[in-house]
DNA sequence: TCTATTTCTGATTAGAAAGTCAGAAATCCT
DNA sequence: AGGATTTCTGACTTTCTAATCAGAAATAGA
């Protein structure tokens, strides 16, 4: 069988290719795709691994099928931002950016997702981009490009901006590793996430915009 | 033989193993070390694979020396630095900031290896933080600090300074990869380089500091 | 209960990759 | 030139991993 999502749950079929996703998921965000061996997930999920080969025709595909799942929870969260399409730009950027940080911590495999294979280049970022990060992507970036042709924002590129904002929210949430090797500091730890927020708003709003505002 | 660095040029033996530490450390720094083949080292070094061995025990030697090369080279570009530690901190602040952005630049590999380990953890993160990120990350640190103590800076938590920045010049270079597939554009095009860096400037001295100031 | 279908597993296979080694080729020294 | 040393290589071994498959266990439906 292959990729199937939703499923009565008197089958016990979907149920564990469900556990086999999840715990793919979480090693394939920390790890990269070939870091992590397909025993390594079975063991993670429970089942044996031939068991992984019976839900999923081979590794490739079991990651891509990890990935849909986070696609699915991840539009679900951004569903609000559609309901505020005709609300001022600044409004929109501001609101969009917020939630954006909200989804990097809520969901750190993403980072981590967006940091390996978008930096490695591949087709595995190609499917990335036309499953996941490239509707995001551009729309954050219209949603800015929107904001710079108000006047409300600064006139740099709208796609840099957005990939700025991507590696500096996601990136300090990925470095979490580094940084208690560095300083022995967590920065998942409640007020470190806060500061990171805080940090992160300052910068732009503070920074970026033509009409500075420091809430 | 085992990781000579300098050496009389009628050698012939140093000479490739520069040019397999060269194509070790583009390779890694892209890849990661385990999607890395030896095989792949020696035939971007030009040499059969076995030599690989001979001038190197193993992976993890070959990997440690690639990287204490990057370090010897980043080290002297950072001497500079040191020139200036009696400086104002708003003023050591800036410089340290514009330098770190000129050698995430120009050294493109450090950026992926530190968020390539830095996410992962592991030894290889404990090593690099001993001979090569550690330091640099406490030096830029107690300047962020002392700018802090000064009253220039706003007062987050300094190693969240750090590694911010460090995510967000790192990272935008990093996804280049990304950039063109979601926006068919070059980050390492001159006039992108230049707006990334103008970005960061203005996010971090127009928002962050506590009393702004955009050149 | 009994049969068919779904779900799962242990055993196995084929292939890739790291690392070893004996010896060839190149270079140095006298 | 000629022997000694350094440098390099092809062939091999060992280990690890993805993928396959025949059949066992569990579940559903009559």
């Amino acid at each position: 069988m292959l990729e199937a999502v939703a499923a009565p749950p008197t089958r016990k079929g979907p149920q564990t290719a469900g556990r086999i996703r999840e715990a793919a998921l979480e090693l394939f965000s920390r790890l990269g795709f070939e870091r992590v061996t397909m025993g390594e997930i079975a063991a993670a999920a429970g089942v044996s691994q031939a068991t992984l080969h019976y839900h999923f025709d081979d590794k490739a595909c079991l990651w891509r099928a990890a990935m849909l799942q986070l696609s699915a929870v991840i539009a679900e969260e951004e569903r609000l931002l559609e309901a505020m399409a005709d609300a001022p730009p600044e409004v929109q950027l501001r609101m969009a950016m917020k939630l954006f940080l909200r989804i990097s911590w809520k969901h750190p495999a993403l980072g981590r997702i967006v940091a390996l294979e978008g930096m490695a280049g591949g087709e595995r970022l190609a499917w990335l981009d036309a499953h996941l990060t490239g509707p995001r992507n551009r729309r954050l970036a219209e949603i800015a490009q929107a904001a710079i042709d108000s006047g409300a924002l600064k006139p740099f590129p709208a796609p840099m901006l957005v990939i700025t904002l991507q590696a500096a929210s996601a990136g300090v949430i990925n470095l979490a590793p580094m940084m208690r090797v560095s300083f022995g500091m967590d920065p998942s730890a409640p007020e470190a996430r806060q500061a990171h927020e805080q940090l992160i708003l300052d910068a732009i709003l503070g920074g970026l915009l033509t009409h500075p505002t420091t809430p």
